[in-house]
RNA sequence: GGGCCUGUAGCUCAAUUGGUCAGAGCAGAGCGCUCAUAACGCUUUGGUUGGGGGUUCGAGUCCCUCCGGGCCUACCA
């Protein structure tokens, strides 16, 4: 048994959350920590909303709310819809906890006293109708070079040029539409990430085994042009964690808060030590997850996320724990994800185009959900969600391959036998041939989920689904029964046991419908398997079971029509 | 512009990382079964591995080039 640290991104406060963002970091993590509890191992599953920035003051502005508020409230939602979708986390924090606010804090001071901080003078864009410095891209204007006249002050969306806020012409605030706007000199800290390029290359080559996507990326931004550049970690706004050196105040920096980027990954340490305050536990109880001085030495720590999130998490977040000179756990491995697409086209919050958590969980149970998309994560390349092969997937799948034998194999032995696990027989040919042909399976299944090839393990655990309809067909207890009553009993003992074997490998993927197994069971032995011929004995004869409701219906044409037409876009 | 990823049967994806593997699932076709959610099982039809060139005894697997798809490029998070 060992112990495993795994964090999810941080999903972003600023509304609903669409599938692609669940599979792209939150659902994958939860099937690895599923995975590893299951296999015994002792787990710290942390996720937490990100909260702070300017698009939340927007959000907040804009539904009339004050920004507090609107986050607390944003937190119970999206805190909802990961329960709805069964994402396991022990605890589910804010990144603007008190925690994560004196964590944050306490970093910068480390970082100050190390030299790793620089205070820099520039010069920004200021609104005075809005009363706030403007981020670049929240500037709009015509573009010197093109001519388009909703060019951003970061890019031009339309012929693609970089560029400066000042370059645009006629230049108007993207949030009021002002053109009161004026270049004021504001002072900003500075993470002096330059300092600390090679120790993170280093560490970066020290890796096993990284998805290229990770470390080509990492590699993009250490080694590109002058290398890896500074970055400002302080913000002009008023939501977010206030610029102090620890507890102290920070001279110069008043009213000034830092940059989301800074304190949102140090909100994975944060959430953890939320959860000790949750459970009433001490200090020591999560340090030992994160200080490996305190027995963080032994935790293996991954990371899952969108690949647009890999430059924070190879680069700042390990610049800012190896910049603490502090022993903080550094992460082992990290999981990266490419993008899902919906139907030939990216999701779009703005026009409502793609299936967004709540909408799914409204029209269908979460294991649905959960199987199609981890049985497709976009692990190579980017990939797409159709709504044929979605309703093509979770029908063959889950109804027909998975929820079917569960069904005739509890109908039949009710029907035969009654609702007790019949006795008698023996086991011949076609037994030996199943368990033949499953151990080799099953460990295939966990070498996939251990390195998390996730599409490989979906895979390899619906062909052990399948194995139980060739066996059944290989046994054929219906034919037996007329002259071998026993022999059919036997044949239905293994494959109720089979049922059970099928609840604990599944249970990652889908939860709900592995309670459902067993619940129908009468059972509560969720033992990972260890040799098949003893796990698949667990449920002896005379154990009572009952047949489970249909596990899973299948989705029609004209749900699938239907759901095609409402998630095209124009979200009502 | 620069960098990275990707293009394998109608669809979704595999190929121990140059060596009998060009494969699986779905869809299609045929047969079988009747316990079951018109479900299941068996057999089977599909590919000059985007095009072209090269290295090699041998290339989806390496190199060059062309074509297509995608991502990143540091003040959105």
């Amino acid at each position: 048994m060992s112990r495993i640290l795994i964090t999810s991104a941080l999903p972003y406060i600023n509304g609903i959350k669409h599938l692609g963002n669940l599979v792209g970091s939150q659902l994958p993590a939860d099937l690895f920590a599923r995975f590893c509890r299951a296999r015994g191992h002792e787990v710290m599953f942390i996720c937490a909303t990100d909260e702070h920035g300017t698009p939340a003051e927007l959000a907040a502005a804009k539904t009339g709310e004050d920004v507090a508020a609107y986050c607390e409230r944003m937190h119970r939602v999206q805190a909802e819809l990961a329960h709805g979708f069964r994402l396991s986390f022990d605890h589910y924090g804010r990144s603007s906890s008190e925690r994560n606010k004196r964590l944050t804090q306490h970093f910068a001071e480390k970082l100050a006293e190390n030299g790793f901080i620089e205070e820099v003078t520039e010069r920004q864009v200021y609104s005075r109708a809005d009363g706030r410095f403007l981020p670049d891209r929240y500037i709009e204007g015509t573009c010197p070079n093109c001519g388009y006249d909703r060019a951003r002050g970061d890019q031009c969306e339309n012929c693609t040029k970089q560029l400066d806020p000042t370059d645009l012409i006629d230049p108007r605030s993207a949030i009021s539409g002002s053109t009161e706007l004026e270049v004021r000199e504001t002072r900003h800290l500075y993470l002096r990430q330059s300092l600390l390029k090679d120790e993170i290359d280093a560490w970066i080559d020290s890796q096993q085994d990284w998805p290229v996507l990770t470390t080509s990326i990492a590699k993009k931004w250490l080694h590109d042009g002058d290398g890896l550049q500074d970055r400002g970690i302080t913000r002009d706004l008023s939501w977010g964690v206030p610029v102090k050196k620890g507890d102290a105040p920070w001279p110069g920096m008043e009213g000034k808060v830092f940059y989301v980027w800074f304190d949102a990954p140090i909100e994975y340490i944060g959430a953890t030590a939320e959860w000790a305050d949750a459970h009433g536990l001490d200090e020591a109880a999560w340090r030992r997850w994160w200080r490996t001085d305190e027995g963080a030495a032994d935790v293996r720590y991954v990371q899952f996320m969108g690949k647009d999130n890999v430059p924070f998490h190879t680069l700042s977040f390990p610049a800012t724990l190896m910049g603490s000179r502090e022993p903080w756990k550094l992460v082992d491995y990290i999981k990266s994800f490419n993008y899902l697409n919906y139907d030939g086209g990216q999701f779009s919050t703005s026009q409502g185009r793609g299936v967004f958590m709540d909408q799914a969980l409204e029209i269908l149970p979460a294991d649905y959900w959960r199987w199609w998309l981890l049985s497709h994560a976009p692990e190579n390349s980017d990939s797409e969600f159709t709504w044929e092969n979605f309703q093509a997937s979770v029908n063959k799948d889950l109804a027909d391959v998975l929820g079917n034998f569960v069904s005739r194999v509890t109908k039949f032995g009710r029907a035969r036998f009654g609702e007790a696990v019949p006795e008698g027989g023996d086991f011949g040919p076609a037994e030996e041939a199943l368990l033949a042909a499953l151990t080799p399976r099953l460990r295939a299944y966990e070498a996939h989920m251990e390195a998390m090839e996730i599409r490989k393990a979906a895979y390899e655990l619906r062909a052990i689904w399948a194995e139980g309809n060739e066996y059944l067909q290989a046994a054929a207890p219906w034919a037996v029964f007329k002259t071998d009553p026993a022999g059919a009993a036997a044949i239905i003992r293994l494959s109720l046991n089979l049922i059970r074997l099928y609840a604990v490998l599944s249970q990652p993927f889908i939860p709900d419908a592995s309670a459902a197994m067993m619940e129908s069971l009468n059972c509560d032995d969720w033992r990972w398997p260890g040799a098949l011929p003893d796990a698949l004995s667990t449920l002896p004869a005379g154990h009572a079971f009952v047949v489970p409701e249909v596990l899973f219906r299948k989705i029609t044409d004209d749900e699938r029509e239907a759901w095609q037409a409402r998630f095209a876009g124009l979200r009502s």
